[in-house]
DNA sequence: TATCGCAACCAATTCAGAATTGGTTGCGCT
DNA sequence: AGCGCAACCAATTCTGAATTGGTTGCGATA
């Protein structure tokens, strides 16, 4: 007979619940139940969870808002629902246009300001995305890239202008159903300027990592347009 | 004796109505009662109303939005509730920077795109500018001078987030009560820069229309940072 | 016939209040 | 000291009524 079944730790729930997230655990859009629920389906109290969950954001793998939820995504704009009449309007050559103005500059202010932690979170994520199997989680893997970037860009209002972008790209998906499966050698040639921007945030060449932001959006871009006669 | 009073003509009735606002109608926040009260009050009906209120708009006297009302100076956010919370936490050194990002870019897009009609009213607001005596007048038409170059730009993203950057300063106001009362240079320095920044996009040069408008908010940015210590 | 006034309706927003959810604090027990 | 429990705080979402500009149709009148 073993001892009694000693009480699991809290790295042992922060791996359980990081497995059970890697299975597809969360619900649409990315959310996680809300804590009361997952406190009461571990069998531990709230204030234990919380603690697990602590230990989850420390290292970035979720995101938590008030009111909002918990995410394994980048959580929705505080106004999202506001943002669709606009997404309507909206077409892809202007979020692009607004993007390339935007986000080349939180670049070069994520590789100024970053703290240590966050450069290694950061480092993480890249390599996440490189090692992208399917459409899916390349997908899912960009999208928490080019977020952390902007977070680590230190400014409330641009993270909020950010955010507004995500979310109108989101909820428009250009109508049309997003074929959107790039080829593999596009595919590796985005990867690849994932990794160079990575490396120069990481390593914080401001300048760098602005040129290199702005060369990987015009090749989005370019992609994008000629989405249509794919093979 | 007169012949009968004959029925004001519509242009009459505009005139009045520019006269009116120009003395200082308009309730807080620029905003005009709604059409149905202006309708009754001036004795004409609902649908004469809006056809002079389309003179008004034509030539850019006031901005009208759906849901929202009727206003002589740019309608506020869609969300601009929801941007209170973001503006405590928002510093003026952040609303800056994002400003530096975006605005620029607006006006090369303004001067690049502007429609012939555009270009011609935006000469109208930018003389108005020159001529502003006090603060308070100078501010609204500063206010005005900026959201048209963002509207200009012709892209409803770009400018869902001037409008949310414009909501953000106008709610913090910077907690204090915001003396920035300007010099008499400094004013004067900022007109012009109006008036080159106005220029280069009427005549549609982007790239002096960009300069003009980096140079003009560094030039903001400089008179806010050291408000204090002004004589 | 053309214009005007009137009314009803549509579309987008605002507003007020209840419900949800993460964040925080205090209490009692072991 | 740590755990579970409960209550409360703060921010958001959701729902439905009210507000407001946008549009259409109808009848009266000149």
């Amino acid at each position: 007979m073993k001892p009694p079944p000693a009480p699991p730790s809290d790295t042992e729930i922060a791996a359980r619940l990081r497995r059970e997230i890697a299975e597809g655990a969360p619900l649409k859009d990315g959310r996680l139940p809300p804590e009361r629920e997952l406190a009461q389906r571990h069998g531990i109290s709230r204030a234990r969870l919380r603690r697990v969950l602590d230990l989850l954001a420390a290292d970035g793998t979720i995101f938590r808002r008030r009111g909002q939820g918990t995410f394994v995504l980048p959580p929705p704009a505080t106004d999202a629902a506001r943002l669709k009449p606009l997404a309507r309007r909206v077409t892809p050559a202007e979020v692009i246009e607004v993007r390339l103005s935007l986000e080349p500059r939180l670049a070069a202010l994520a590789a100024t300001r970053a703290t240590p932690q966050e450069r290694a979170q950061f480092a993480q994520i890249a390599a996440a995305t490189q090692s992208a199997e399917d459409q899916r989680s390349y997908d899912a893997a960009d999208d928490i890239f080019h977020y952390k970037i902007a977070e680590m860009a230190h400014n409330a209002l641009f993270l909020t202008m950010y955010e507004a972008i995500r979310s109108v790209r989101q909820e428009a998906s250009w109508i049309r159903p997003r074929a959107e499966t790039y080829s593999g050698a596009v595919f590796e040639m985005l990867a690849q300027q994932h990794q160079a921007l990575a490396t120069a945030i990481i390593e914080g060449d401001a300048p760098r990592a602005a040129e290199a932001m702005k060369t990987h959006l015009h090749s989005v871009s370019e992609t994008l347009s000629r989405a249509d006669p794919a093979p």
